[in-house]
DNA sequence: ATGCGGACCTGTTAGC
DNA sequence: TGCTAACAGGTCCGCA
């Protein structure tokens, strides 16, 4: 669930319940995560200064540091009245007041609560990140500086928090498609103009779910969370064997770099490159 | 520096 | 139907 769209949709879920708040209580029902959560005793009764994204990390700010929550692979936030039980994996509750508890569910804990004192930022888990896709500093040019020489294939590229954040598995399959380009391409070869289209295809693939996300968000965030949602947009992602959207063509799917990986032969072509496909 | 594979977990699905 | 194995939206870490 936690792709970037979401972690930003769970992000404007979640403010109304915190902004301009103070932590007044917390239970941690159990802390081992990906790391051990950290949430200190200074916190108490501690406003919010600002709520943020950075990557797929939420950043709930205070005036002495910040609380780093990633979800990981699995996790979910609920905001429910206070007395609502329980669930199994509901492993860290916050009370910002207003009788409504933010629950983190996280079946196989793979996300985290950590303490960053002062500047967020300088948390050596965020120090090492590359730029937002959706911003300035993602740019063809940017990526042709980072990718020279390097003999790694474009997707797991792509997927590398270091180069830029956010991309995960179902968006770099879906953007690598829109660009037409085979994900296994090795990233030092690829020309500037095909870093065009796939930074293109990233924005776009990206604010598209962001869209979307908002209708996932208000389930999520009411006390009768609902999955389902974008599948029906994915293009090639989990279709393997079905006809590609665009020439029909039989999706392939393979193992790349340890993930599932999914392209259309014909519109992703193994020498050259395909055409943008909007 | 780069690239790869293993590790961390549980729940769901595919296959026998 | 039931059991088991494989796999899953992330990403860090250690090793070659």
């Amino acid at each position: 669930m936690p792709e970037l769209p979401e972690v930003e949709t769970t992000l404007r879920g979640i403010t109304p319940f915190i902004e301009g708040r103070e932590l007044i209580g917390w239970t941690i029902r159990n802390s081992a995560l990906r790391w051990p959560v950290e949430i200190p005793v200074l916190l108490k009764n501690q406003p919010v200064v600002r709520l943020r994204r950075r990557g797929k990390y939420i950043l709930l700010e205070f005036h002495s540091g910040a609380l780093l929550i990633h979800l990981g692979m699995s996790g979910s936030f609920r905001c429910v009245p206070r007395g609502a039980m329980v669930l199994t994996h509901d492993h860290v509750e916050f009370d910002f007041g207003g009788g409504i508890l933010l629950r983190l569910n996280d079946p196989r804990r793979f996300g985290s609560v950590l303490w960053q004192p002062g500047e967020a930022d300088t948390h050596r888990l965020l120090a090492h990140l590359g730029p937002e896709p959706l911003g300035n500093e993602f740019s063809a040019s940017y990526l042709k500086v980072r990718a020279h020489h390097r003999k790694v294939a474009i997707k797991p590229f792509l997927m590398d928090s270091s180069v830029v954040v956010g991309v995960g598995n179902i968006y770099a399959n879906e953007a690598l498609f829109l660009a037409g380009i085979r994900p296994a391409r090795i990233v030092g070869r690829v020309p500037l103009h095909k870093f065009e289209d796939l930074i293109h295809a990233v924005r776009r693939v990206l604010s598209e779910a962001i869209t979307q996300g908002g209708t996932t968000l208000r389930d999520f965030v009411s006390p009768e969370g609902r999955p389902g949602y974008f599948q029906q947009r994915l293009k090639v992602y989990d279709r393997k064997g079905e006809p590609c959207t665009v020439c029909g063509e039989a999706v392939e799917g393979v193992v790349l770099g340890g993930r599932g990986t999914f392209y259309c032969p014909v519109c992703q072509p193994v020498r050259g490159f395909g055409r943008l496909t909007w």
